[in-house]
DNA sequence: TTTCCTGCAAACCCTTTGCACATGG
DNA sequence: CCATGTGCAAAGGGTTTGCAGGAAA
């Protein structure tokens, strides 16, 4: 949990689902899972705590084709891209050994500061590419 | 124009407006762009018609940080990012020697077709830093 | 006890749709 | 003519917010 929040039922019931996956979620489908597995928790709740989380840097999110957001567990420290399919949403975490140092440096040459960057890749995965 | 579609003032006057630029606009943004230059168009054929240019393939898609659809044409000049000042909105155009290349072979490694990638980069620029 | 959290309902905001009228071909 | 496009108003759907009650510290 990140500092200065409150340990709460909730909470600890968002953390835990969180932790299990690592797929990416919408605050609807996790607020669905809480219900399924008997958390009960408002929905309202799954929507501040999830950005709470996002903001604390302990969940990625990201905004999928028809704009719903998408919230993930970190799995690295380290800075890193996602690799999206537009068909079915599947992601895989890339390792970013370059991208961040460039942007960083083109940042500097322009005089520009506390830069930062966003990175999103997409693609039609195999079996969805198959699918049709 | 895309074939199978009428010729109307509505869209030529969306197509003139997209024509002109390179950066990503929302449906409501356009909408505006057409207001101020004094055509009178709807925002809902605002949005029909932006769609219709995606199906399309004549302007690019994607999802803004807060749900938004933003679309942009497609230029068939050289891939380039925006290095976009966060104080100011002040842009400068990045040549992109190998981030494209980069995001081809991630997906080529994973399996997935049809990739491609949204990079921008932010930051505080020289002026804006100093101001504070 | 004080401060933060929760959850309901309502508000928001972008987007889509129903429908009657207008118009390109 | 008539198939398609337009625009208003209203509905949709995800997300956010106001507020009163509840729980952590």
């Amino acid at each position: 949990m990140a500092v200065g929040q409150r340990t709460t039922r909730q909470r600890e019931a968002v953390d835990r689902v969180m932790a299990q996956s690592e797929e990416f979620r919408t605050a609807q489908q996790v607020h669905e899972l809480l219900r399924a597995r008997g958390d009960q928790v408002g929905l309202t709740t799954v929507y501040r705590t999830l950005q709470a989380m996002a903001d604390a840097g302990e969940v990625d999110v990201l905004r999928t084709g028809d704009g719903e957001a998408a919230y993930r567990r970190c799995t690295s420290e380290q800075h890193h891209h996602h690799l999206v399919c537009t068909g079915c949403g599947r992601t895989v975490e890339i390792e970013d050994p370059d991208v961040h140092a460039w942007t960083q440096r083109i940042g500097a040459q322009h005089g520009f500061h506390d830069v930062r960057h966003d990175l999103e890749i997409y693609g039609v995965c195999e079996e969805c590419w198959a699918r049709g």
